[in-house]
DNA sequence: GTCAAACCCGTAGTTTAGCTCCGTGGTCAT
DNA sequence: ATGACCACGGAGCTAAACTACGGGTTTGAC
């Protein structure tokens, strides 16, 4: 459930930076695979994961953990 | 580095709710030994581990990621 | 000063999942 | 019909998430 809309977070925060998968791959350094199965929500990054999916994505950690229409306060 | 200041969060939150590590242990529903050591940055939970900790600690998880003096938006 | 609560910390162990590589096959546009 | 992008399966390695046990330190109350 989590991990779902974090991945669905995480394709939506890509896709606004007109990235690729792959693209994001080469940045975090990790497999193009794993990039997919994180998207899709079958796998969670790791916690030190979680950082270089930020940075790449150019957001803060938290904003990974923002969803939908919930407002930030 | 991440998970030290998680740790630290963590630890904060769970002070202000007036809980031992032992209680917060209990209500999540893991080992005593193993909120020391997040607290300590030693481990991270998973990302399914927060959502535990999120919940035990009244926050959304995206709080646990929102640190000393940075201003949330 | 002693007793206990709360916590730190080391060691050692099991199991999960984070993460990889390789390959296939589907979709869509060009 | 070729290439870019992605979903998906199988198969695997390894680090780390998580546990139990035991001893040791600080703190505060009495």
């Amino acid at each position: 459930m989590l991990q779902k809309k974090l991945g669905q977070r995480i394709a939506a925060l890509r896709k606004k930076q007109g990235l690729t998968q792959e693209a994001l791959a080469e940045v975090i350094g990790c497999s193009v695979e794993f990039i997919s199965l994180v998207e899709r929500g079958v796998n969670a990054p790791s916690v030190a994961g979680l950082q270089g999916f930020a940075d790449a994505l150019k957001v803060e950690v938290r904003d990974l953990f923002t969803f939908d229409g919930r407002k930030p306060r």
